[in-house]
RNA sequence: GGCCCCAUGGUGUAACUGGUUAACACAUAGCCCUUUCAAGGCUAAGAGUACGGGUUCGAGCCCCGUUGGGGUCACCA
């Protein structure tokens, strides 16, 4: 890290990163930690993070691919300084519109030798393979192409023979490069396969196109999952072939199903948005996310944004994989809600009744903030407002019969009819006034409070849990409680 | 299979450049609080750091090997 930073330094520079995707049509929690890792680096070194699609594959193309990946940062909160939305000096940001830059650096790499063009069919190179795998050996193209003559070439060019270019791997000392997270790593050369940089179509392949962009959109670091591990020699090679200064590479640890597989959507889900639906905050979330692999120490594990922009660093990125463990995903939920503060519990609280048939005009602001205060400590999700708590939202229309076989006795409507007459006649309404005068009553009646207290529960809430009896009167208000007491009574009886 | 990476309780992680009984969180169990349920507080159980060697006065931290897991070997990214 030192070396970086005094070399940040002295090019006075500021670090540049960037997350490039391909358009898969969704953002990948695994590609939302990666994106976030950038994007702490990038804020905590005061740096750039620039989105680069990378869309070479036209036969995976995708409608609305970067629409969706978009929608998914900002519901997260994640901005780039650059990308395809928003521009920059560097653009353009989609690899499909940048097919001359890709061409004229691989006739550069043809010119110098360290690249050659191929005309093998994929017939060919089936077989091949398959006769490398028979022996167990590493299926390996086998330069067949690069010792055409010069003649050989420019006849099949002119006449229109599909080719590719290939990189030239020739022998020479093992390819080794720094990664922040795993130490050296190094690849003998003859494991390292002359891999197509354009193909038939004309499109390079992610090896060409990212090396070329993240030199050409000066990337100083590139952090990126594990799966690229084994083909940065490649990269690597690349760089030094085209005489360029390589990035600081840092690959990630993956994600992981609970049977630590590679975390795929088989298992469970994998994508932003499944999460946003399940109601997830994008803080739970990101934070989440943030705590697979990298930890800020000091046994710190709720944080906001700022918290992980000012205490992350890429050097404690953990190297071994992740599971993707939901119960602790549910927690921080939970955590991140409770620490809101009211009114923008309100606003969440509002925003969701839509999806559980309730208009939240029907009520009345502050009473609605009361509710999402009393309430925040027992919701994991901000649909158990609904699910937990429904009977803020209406009277209750049937009542738990295991509470009642539980709590209902046979003078409890006689009880609860005389505390309701109580109530209505009192003056007062806030929770001193339910509780004064429930206990008042069940004086006078000659029987414990909690002859009044649980029944009275089940018949203003229906149901055997929440919050403290009196809070939940004081919010219902006299009246309603009052008739939701008689109701009660009546069909209880 | 080749190559590469990895390995601390069930899960996520901590343990300064090797230094006393391996720490925290989630999950689990119990207790306290609350005449409810959560939250909160306290406590418990759970790893001797995959295994085996080595270096060292001393190793989870360093070295070697083994085993296990994962990734990758496309005209996909």
């Amino acid at each position: 890290m030192f070396i970086f930073i005094r070399i940040q330094d002295m090019i006075n520079d500021k670090p540049r990163v960037r997350f490039a995707p391909s358009p898969t049509g969704y953002l990948h929690v695994g590609g939302l930690r990666t994106a976030l890792y950038n994007y702490l680096f990038a804020r905590k070194n005061d740096g750039e993070i620039i989105l680069r699609i990378e869309d070479t594959d036209r036969s995976r193309f995708v409608e609305g691919a970067l629409e969706g990946l978009l929608t998914a940062f900002k519901w997260a909160g994640i901005e780039f300084d650059e990308g395809p939305d928003k521009g920059g000096n560097y653009g353009p940001y989609m690899q499909s519109q940048r097919l001359d830059i890709y061409a004229k650096y691989a006739l550069q790499l043809i010119k110098s030798g360290k690249a050659y063009y191929a005309f093998d069919t994929p017939e060919r190179l089936e077989e091949l393979r398959a006769e490398l795998s028979a022996k167990k050996m590493q299926p390996k193209y086998d330069k067949h192409d690069l010792y055409l003559s010069e003649e050989q070439i420019r006849e099949k060019l002119e006449s229109g023979v599909p080719h590719v270019i290939r990189l030239n791997v020739e022998p020479g000392p093992k390819v080794v490069f720094e990664d922040v997270v795993r130490g050296k790593v190094e690849f003998d050369r003859d494991t390292i396969d002359d891999q197509i940089l354009i193909k038939s179509d004309g499109y390079p392949t992610y090896h060409l196109a990212n090396v070329v962009d993240d030199h050409l959109m000066k990337i100083t670091h590139v952090i990126r999952g594990e799966e690229w591990l084994s083909s940065t020699p490649k990269h690597v090679l690349l760089y030094d072939y085209f005489g360029w200064d390589k990035p600081v590479f840092a690959h990630l640890p993956l994600l992981l199903n609970p049977d630590k597989s590679k975390l795929s959507k088989r298992q469970g889900d994998v994508a932003v948005e499944d999460y946003k639906d399940k109601g997830y905050l994008k803080e739970a979330l990101l934070n989440f996310v943030a705590l697979l692999g990298w930890s800020p120490g000091e046994n710190l594990e709720y944080m906001n944004i700022e918290d992980m922009i000012a205490n992350f660093e890429l050097g404690k990125v953990h190297k071994a994989g992740a599971v993707f463990n939901l119960e602790k995903l549910n927690w921080l939920n939970s955590e991140h809600i409770k620490r809101k503060d009211k009114e923008t519990l309100l606003e969440m609280l509002k925003n969701e009744m839509q999806y559980h048939a309730y208009n939240a005009s029907d009520y009345k602001e502050d009473y609605l903030l009361k509710v999402a205060d009393v309430m925040k400590d027992r919701c994991v999700f901000i649909r158990d407002y609904f699910e937990r708590s429904p009977y803020f939202f209406k009277a209750p229309d049937s009542y738990d019969p295991d509470i009642k076989e539980k709590r209902w006795k046979e003078n409890s409507s006689g009880y609860i009819l005389k505390l309701a007459d109580t109530y209505e006649n009192g003056v007062g309404g806030d929770k001193e006034f339910f509780e004064l005068n429930l206990k008042k009553t069940a004086e006078s009646l000659g029987v414990g409070a909690g002859q009044l207290i649980h029944p009275v529960r089940l018949a203003v809430s229906g149901i055997g849990v929440g919050p403290g009896l009196y809070e939940i009167l004081e919010i219902l208000g006299k009246n309603e409680v009052v008739k939701r007491i008689r109701t009660a009574a009546e069909k209880l009886k």
